[in-house]
DNA sequence: TTAGTGATATCC
DNA sequence: GATATCACTAAA
């Protein structure tokens, strides 16, 4: 089992976010511990014209990310207590990625990246092992149902009704 | 349903 | 420097 390269993570979103549902999420604590969690959930948050998108609003220095090379993790601290882990994907100077939404009993982004111990410390680093962090393809072909993304009412209901997020059939 | 929380962007 | 906003969770 090899961890993901970064030709997996260089497509546009929308082929990215399925293809991750059913990966394994692989976190090396600081202690040097390992935990595997089978993702279940993802959204695709594509470009400028998505104004879900954190980069809908213009190139600032907190979207840069999202503009940069895929495979790069992208966290973000919501509401004041919730980190938020994104992938970028597809080409560079088009701002988009895909959200980590759950991972096997952990639903929630924020409780996965409290459980993951994840935060702001990764920002900008590769989804890699030498981050202590990757995604790892165990071959399991997973069911996927599609869903209308969650809490962006704000971008309006014509982006709020995409399609774009791609849960695990249980 | 509501409170809590803090980084970011946007406005003085 | 000040405020409004937010891709959430837990408690009720």
């Amino acid at each position: 089992m090899k961890p993901l390269d970064d030709a997996f993570f260089h497509r546009d979103c929308l082929e990215v976010a399925p293809a991750l549902v059913g990966k394994l999420l692989v976190r090396q604590l600081p202690d040097g511990s390992l935990r595997r969690v089978r993702i279940t959930e993802t959204e695709a948050y594509r470009g400028e014209e998505d104004r879900a998108c954190h980069a809908s609003k213009g190139r600032t220095k907190r979207t840069e990310l999202l503009y940069g090379e895929s495979g790069i993790i992208y966290i973000y601290l919501c509401y004041g207590m919730h980190w938020l882990m994104n992938v970028i994907t597809g080409e560079p100077d088009q701002p988009q990625g895909v959200l980590f939404r759950a991972a096997a009993d952990y639903t929630g982004p924020g409780k996965l990246t409290k459980y993951l111990q994840l935060d702001g410390a990764c920002n900008g680093k590769p989804l890699q092992p030498e981050t202590g962090i990757w995604v790892e393809d165990d071959g399991f072909v997973p069911e996927l149902i599609t869903k209308p993304r969650v809490g962006i009412d704000y971008a309006g209901p014509e982006w709020a009704a995409k399609p774009w997020r791609f849960v695990l059939k249980p």
